[in-house]
DNA sequence: ATTGTTAACCTGACGGCGTCAACCTGAGAC
DNA sequence: GTCTCAGGTTGACGCCGTCAGGTTAACAAT
C-alpha cells in the first residue's frame, strides 16, 4: 500500500477520509498494538503524505476518536441483533456478545475504553449504544425481575462485564481459567443475578450461616420451579452455549 | 527541583534510583496525566541528566513498572488493613477500599491497570495482592456463603469492582449517579451477592414471573431474619457508610 | 484553446520523545 | 600525589505529532 494514491477529483476530497480511516483500522487490527497507529504509518498506508491526514482530522486524537466511533457502531449493531425474547435472557445474550466482541478485538477495545478520553459529553454512537443497554434493562424492570433506575443498573452491569474483559485484555498474566467462555458466563450471571438480588437486600445482613441457608433455598426453589415444568415459555439453551448461563 | 543534584558517594549510586522513582510518582500525581511521565521530565525533576535514568532502569517501561510495583504494594497494604471479622463483611470492606483507593489515585490506577502489559508472569507485589483477594474469598467459602474455586470467584469479583472504577476513570462522561459512594456500594453488593447466588443457579431459568417471585421471597427472608434478632454477631454498619452495603 | 481559481495535496522544518555511544569527573584507595 | 572506576554528562540518532508555505491538477469561464 506504499503506492502513491491518485488525487481525488474536485468535490471528492472526502474520499480520502474514508481511506485514512480504513488504513487506521487495518493498521490497528494487523499490528495488534495501538503504538503502531502512527500518523506517518497511516498516511503511508493510505498512499498519501503525512500532513494530508490533517485535511480531514484536526489531530491524531480526532482520528483515533473516529476509529472509536466505528467500534461503538459495531457494539450498537451487536446489541440490536441480540434483543428480543425474554428480557432477562436477552440481557444475558447481550452481555455475552459484548464480551465476545471485546475479546475478539482486544486492541480496538483498548483504544475505545482504556484511552484517556478527552472532551466532555458522550459521542452519539456511544450514547446510542448505551441506550440499548438501558432499554434492555428497562425491559427487565417491567417484568419485575430487576428493580431500580434502569440507567444506574445498566451502568452497574456494564461495569461488571467490562471489568472482566478489560482485565483479561490488560492483565493476561493472572491465573485466568482455561475456559474463557465459561468465565464470561460466570460474570454475566453474577452481574445479572447480583443486580436482581441487590434491590431486595436489607440494610443489615443476617449472619453467614443464615445467609448461606437462604441462598441454598433460593437455588432449590429455582431448580424445582424449572423441574416441575413451570418453565413454559423459557428459551431453550442454545446448542453452542451449554447451560445458557445468565439468560 | 531543577537544581543539579550532588553526585552520590561511592557505593551509594543506588540512592538515585529512589530519587528517580519518587520524582516519577510525584510527576504522575501532580500532573494527573500519564503523558507527563517523561524520562526527560523525571530526570529534570531528580536534578539529573536524562540518560542517567538508564543507570537504574533498563528503559522507560521498567521505570513505569517500578512505579506500578509501589501501587500494588499500597493495594496489598490496604487489603491487609480490611481483613478480619465476618469474612463476607470483610470482603465487602475490601471491595469498597479498593474502589476508593482507585478513585483517589486515578492516574496511578490507569497506569497500573490500563497500560499494555509487557512481560509474562505476575510480578510479586501483584501476586501478593491477588493472594489477599483469594484468601478473603476462601474464608467466605469456608462459611459456605460462597461456593466454588476461590481463585475464579476472586477474579470475578475483582472484575466487577475494577470494571466500575475503570469505567468511572476512563469514561467519566457517561451519566454516572451523583453519589459515587453509593455506586461503589451497589457494585460491591452486586458482585458479592451475584457470586453467592451464581453457584446455586440451575442450568435453565424459570420464567420471569417465577424468578421475580423467588427473588422477592429471598429478600423477605433476609429481612425477617435480621428483624427477628437472628442477626447476632453481625457488624454494625459503619456510621460513615449508611447501610454498610455489601458487608 | 487558454486562462484563472481553488480544492487537494506535498515539502521541509520544528520541537519533543526514547535511546545509545562516547566521554568526563571526582571520591576514595594506595 | 596519582590511579581507578563508579557515577554521572554530552551530543547525536531516528521517530513522533504538528505546522507554514508551496505545488499541482480539475474544472468553470472565456
Amino acid at each position: 500500500m506504499t503506492t502513491r494514491r491518485v488525487r481525488a477529483r474536485r468535490g471528492e476530497g472526502a474520499l480520502l477520509r474514508e481511506e485514512i480511516l480504513r488504513a487506521a483500522e487495518d493498521l490497528l487490527a494487523e499490528s495488534g498494538s495501538e503504538d503502531a497507529l502512527t500518523l506517518r504509518a497511516v498516511a503511508l498506508r493510505a498512499g498519501v503524505s503525512t500532513p494530508s491526514v490533517y485535511l480531514h482530522f484536526a489531530d491524531k486524537e480526532a482520528l483515533v476518536e473516529a476509529v472509536c466511533m466505528r467500534v461503538w457502531g459495531e457494539f450498537g449493531r451487536m446489541f440490536r441483533e441480540n434483543l428480543g425474547g425474554d428480557p432477562f435472557l436477552a440481557l444475558g445474550r447481550c452481555g455475552r456478545a459484548y464480551a465476545r466482541f471485546a475479546l475478539e478485538h482486544p486492541v480496538q477495545y483498548r483504544v475505545l475504553m482504556m484511552r484517556a478520553t478527552a472532551g466532555p459529553g458522550v459521542p452519539p454512537a456511544a450514547a446510542e449504544c448505551f441506550r440499548h443497554m438501558v432499554d434492555a434493562v428497562s425491559a427487565c424492570v417491567e417484568t419485575r425481575v430487576l428493580e431500580g433506575d434502569p440507567e444506574e443498573l445498566a451502568l452497574g452491569m456494564w461495569s461488571a462485564v467490562h471489568g472482566c474483559v478489560s482485565l483479561l485484555i490488560a492483565q493476561p498474566s493472572f491465573p485466568w481459567p482455561r475456559d474463557r467462555e465459561a468465565l464470561i458466563d460466570h460474570i454475566v450471571r453474577v452481574a445479572g443475578f447480583g443486580t436482581a438480588v441487590y434491590s431486595r437486600l436489607p440494610q443489615t445482613l443476617p449472619p453467614s450461616a443464615d445467609l448461606a441457608a437462604a441462598l441454598d433455598d433460593f437455588g432449590a426453589r429455582l431448580a424445582s420451579g424449572v423441574a416441575s415444568g413451570v418453565a413454559s415459555g423459557v428459551e431453550k439453551p442454545r446448542g453452542d452455549e451449554p447451560g445458557g448461563a445468565g439468560e
